[in-house]
Formats: structure tokens, sequence, C-alpha cells
RNA sequence: GCCCAGAUAGCUCAGUCGGUAGAGCAGAGGACUGAAAAUCCUCGUGUCGCUGGUUCGAUUCCGGCUCUGGGCA
């Protein structure tokens, strides 16, 4: 029998970290925290990390595990968020992924197999020279002879996703569309509840954009200089978050405060729905729409879709 | 008051040697199977400031007006 797993996503700002907690107090559960950058100690600021005190005693996972030079991947979150699902019910407890990394949630939720393979063997290194060298199109035409189908499925600009198939075929032999064809039919090894928050689109970008302003209030700069202090530079994919990079031109005078603002407030408008177009692709779960609802009722429409005892 | 330069897509601007117009950004839609807060793809009709004139035809040339910069008084 399936054991249960309830998942959140939604949006960035909005109001996923309040309504799972209040969520996980109803239904007795502990949240496993479904986002690529709040896993990093130090970058509480930019990240909307929750706050100790607004936990309200829930046991939070994956934040704050891993020093913001440390890799993380889909893979390794995968990896992670199995064993403490595991622990969660092994606890007699129901787990509750949240989070805006789509990508991530789906690893998870399907346990897509990746391939345990090296990967500092130097091979991903090589295609991104030669791409340097002898352009996108040459690497493009090199995956096209091993696996037409997904070369014809990507565009020959988007290098990373040509770089990575080329990568897993010449490490494990097996073609990148061949491996998608079969994850993708595979079921979910979890009894899911899948639970999509989402909002008016203008309302959340009002949202985004106030919540870049109170951010700068918390104090995210002295963040961000504390990060560079500390030895942890700007080419990092932790300093790649939103929040970190578009402060760099300021911080090296190439570029005006107001401008990095704005840019945040934009970057962070484009990613809110990149999420959503991701979600919608997914075509699952429970789209529930809080632009006009308090989290008191959200949360009520969460049990009753989960169909757990409101009592 | 006079002189100069502008007035074109939500914004910044290009352009049309006269045949009703594009770029970037914003915005919208989409993709994504070990970087995903990353990476990538697609989408541009707007009284070309208002008003007269010249012309077969004006956003483009000429006149006037309005507004916005800058300069001179």
């Amino acid at each position: 029998m399936k054991k249960p797993l309830i998942v959140i996503a939604g949006p960035t700002a909005c109001g996923k970290t309040d309504i799972a907690v209040m969520l996980a107090k109803k239904i007795n559960g502990e949240i496993i925290s479904a986002d690529s950058m709040q896993i990093y100690k130090f970058m509480d600021i930019g990240t909307a990390k929750i706050k100790k005190d607004e936990m309200q005693g829930i046991k939070h996972y994956l934040i704050d595990e891993l020093n913001p030079d440390e890799e993380f991947n889909a893979m390794i979150f995968q990896q992670k968020a199995k064993k403490y699902i595991e622990e969660i019910h092994n606890k007699g407890k129901t787990p509750i992924l949240v989070g805006g990394t789509g990508f991530y949630i789906n690893a998870l939720v399907y346990d897509n197999n990746f391939m345990l393979t090296d990967e500092d063997d130097g091979i991903r290194k090589t295609l991104y020279e030669e791409a340097e060298i002898y352009g996108k199109e040459y690497v493009y035409k090199k995956l096209e002879a091993v696996d037409p189908e997904y070369a014809s499925e990507i565009h020959f600009n988007n290098i990373k996703r040509v770089i990575r198939a080329l990568e897993y075929f010449l490490q494990t032999g097996e073609k990148m569309s061949l491996h998608n064809s079969k994850s993708k039919k595979k079921s979910s090894p979890y009894d899911l509840k899948f639970i999509i928050l989402n909002m008016d689109r203008q309302k959340l970008y009002e949202r985004i954009n106030l919540r870049v302003n109170l951010m700068l209030e918390k104090g995210l700069l002295d963040e961000i200089k504390n990060l560079l202090d500390m030895g942890y530079s700007s080419g990092l994919v932790s300093m790649q978050g939103l929040g970190y990079k578009e402060f760099m031109p300021y911080l090296e005078g190439k570029s005006s405060f107001e401008n990095a603002v704005e840019t945040l407030k934009q970057k962070t408008r484009n990613f809110a729905k990149r999420q959503l177009t991701w979600f919608k692709g997914q075509n699952l779960g429970f789209w529930l729409d809080v632009t006009n609802k308090t989290k008191e009722e959200a949360v009520w429409e969460i049990l009753n879709y989960i169909g757990a005892d409101n009592d």
C-alpha cells in the first residue's frame, strides 16, 4: 500500500510557507522543503526562508543543510528527501513537500531514476570547450548523431540541455530520449495529494514587488556582503539565486542601486511565470486559487481536498 | 519672448531619399528528467503629437499650433 505524500507547490511569493505550517499542525505533518536555494545556510533574506519561530514547532527538512559552496541538484535532493519521507512515515506522521522548484518535486514524486555516474569525469567540461571553440551547432550535431529524437525536441541554443544529453549518453550508453520515455511511464510510489497554489497574475506581481522591498529593509545587502566576506564568490550556483546575482553589478559599481532593485523584481516576476508554466505543463494536481482567500480558508480547502478529518 | 532639438508599440529609441512602420526591454505563451531562483524557444497595428497645405498618395516635405528638453535673453 502506498504511503501518503502531500505536495504544496506554486510560484514564489504566493503564500506556500504559512499555509504549509498551518496544514502540518492540523494533520500531524512535517515539512520537507522542495527549494533549490533555501537549502543553503546564510542565505535567509534573499531566499525568503522561513524563520525558526514561524515554524511553530513543526519540523522542517532541507532548510539550512548545506554551505553555499556545496553542490545541490535534483539527484541529491531526491536522495535526501526520500530518506526524510521514510523517517516521517516511520514516526507515523504525514510528510508535506513544500516548494516551488518543480523539477525537484517531479524527481521525487515520480522517483525518477538518475543514473549514478561520476560527474567529474571531464566529459561535460570537454563538451563546453568544444562548444566554445566550434560553436553550439557543432555540439548539437553530435547529439543529433547519437540521439536524434531528443535533439529534435530541444533547441541547439539550449546548450545546457544539449550537453547534459550528450554527457548522459557517453556515460551510460543510453539515449536521453529512451530514458525519458521510460520514466514518463512510471507512476508515483506515493499516495499523492498534489496541491498547486495560484493567484491572480497582477496581484502576484504586486506581492513580489512588495516582498523585494521588504527584503531590502530586512538587510538583504548586508546578507550579500556577509556572504562575499565569507569567501562565497558570485560564481557559485547558490550565488546565482535571485536576490543575490542582481546586486553584483551594483556592488561592483557598474549599476545603480535602483537599477538592481528593478532588475530583481523583474527577474522574480519572470521566474514566477516560469514556475507556473512548469506546473501547468505537468498537468496534475489540484489548483487552488488563493487570490481572495485567507490562509485559513485555503487550508480548509486543502483539508477538504485531501479528505482529512477537520476537527 | 527668441533660437535649437525632440514628439513613432506599455518604456527606450530606430526608420520611411513620400507608397500607412521596426528593434531592445516590459508583457504573454511554451519547453524542461543530475546546474532548474538555471537554461532555452515563440509572439510586435501602433489615431507614427494636433492641424492645415503640396501630392494620385504624407508618419515622412512645407506652414501653424500644443507639449517636452536644452540654450539665449
